[in-house]
DNA sequence: TGTACATCAGTGAACGCGCGTTCACTGATGTAC
DNA sequence: TGTACATCAGTGAACGCGCGTTCACTGATGTAC
């Protein structure tokens, strides 16, 4: 099962997720393809347990650098947002079929199970900790239905005020919009280094949430 | 061959661009499925005709926003930066597999060509035009690599500062973040109003870029 | 310690499918003299 | 005005492919008495 798991994978970084085949993972394994059937479902099953290996790496990824970058301080957290910000796009760069599979275009007729929430929120957790405590410049509150779902979020994780949550879903709309423009070729003949970008973006984003700017190397 | 490109655009958007066919195409015209192979050098040929005519199917939309929102003053340039960013969430919603054809996953395997460059310069005028001419609180200047093509892209869209085309890059990456997310799921449980979020964080976006705020209606 | 039986990982053949693409062709339309 | 020829839109059969999935099976491993 392991061993499964693993070339799917393998397979999944070599050809992309709408290329992967229950077929090839089986060749790869020595296995006739209807041996994967024991361990799986069907192809859908595959993928959406790649899909949460997908997400637990990516979140793994975070952690350790969160970690990395501890601190109570505002200079810490502005370090640490910026770690960990740079850490997904990191990531994106060293998982680019991965990246895909879980922000490109779902696969069609799928429908994302409970079994990705768990890793979603050690994903949401991780990046908006940094922002704990944040009132200052945040920007407008929330309105209207959007007023509700923000106090939900901001409840759930670390006590956020609404305006620090619709800040914090602008900043989750960034990062995955750069890295997608990027990974997916909008940027070409227009940016040269893609990582300069995320990271001078980055910056500003860190700026408008009022993250402190004193105190930090160069 | 107009028949041709119009029936793949149906079933573009009825199948998804996964999904789309040759044969299908064929079928739906009634005509043999080597019959297309007059019109069109291969599936990636007639996918490119679809990508182009989805650019300008785009490009159309916010250009016809624009001049229904035209004006001069600060105010008309906010009420248009507005119309046309929310223009692009409406033809995403109404065009939801060509969203996903021009902003997901790249089909593996597949370059843009050239024929999408004059689509994607009208688009990137429209979208750009309202900030023309601000300098106030845009932000920091890029630095590095990126000063060129901030400048480059500066002085190919209406004069530019570099500071402003950094904030303009930022805004980019936020519309079509949003819009991603939300269209491929991420949004689940998470924001029940995807059109109000989009709406208040473009607001946000326009704060912070510095159109001016004053004599909006309500 | 030895036998009987159940579990379970993996096998191999087969199903039906739809796909992209090639190829030699037919028959109607249009043009040139 | 009438004939000869070229152009070209569309035809139909066939190619080879890889896919997901089912199904009845074999043979080894482990457990119970």
């Amino acid at each position: 099962m392991a061993d499964l798991t693993a070339e799917a994978r393998r397979q999944l970084a070599a050809v992309g997720p709408a290329a992967l085949s229950v077929r090839a993972v089986a060749r790869a394994l020595g296995m006739p393809s209807s041996g994967v059937y024991r361990y799986v479902a069907s192809r859908d099953e595959l993928l959406t347990l790649l899909i949460v290996d997908g997400y637990d790496s990516l979140a793994d990824r975070l952690e350790t650098t969160a970690a990395e970058q501890s601190g109570d301080g505002p200079a810490a957290r502005r370090r640490r947002f910026l770690a960990v910000t740079g850490a997904v796009w990191d990531w994106a760069d060293d998982h680019p079929h991965e990246y895909a599979l879980l922000y490109g275009t779902p696969v069609p007729g799928y429908a994302a199970p409970e079994a990705t929430i768990a890793p979603v929120e050690r994903l949401t957790a991780v990046l908006l900790e940094p922002l704990e405590g944040l009132r200052a410049a945040a920007g407008p509150a929330p309105t209207g239905l959007l007023a509700a779902d923000a106090a939900a979020v901001g409840a759930r994780f670390g006590n956020l005020e609404p305006s620090t949550v619709l800040a914090a879903l602008g900043l989750w709309a960034t990062i995955f919009g750069v890295i997608s423009l990027h990974r997916f070729g909008h940027t070409h003949n227009v940016i040269s280094g893609g990582r300069d970008w995320f990271v001078q973006t980055m910056e500003m984003q860190a700026d408008r949430l009022g993250l402190d700017p004193r105190d930090l190397p160069s």
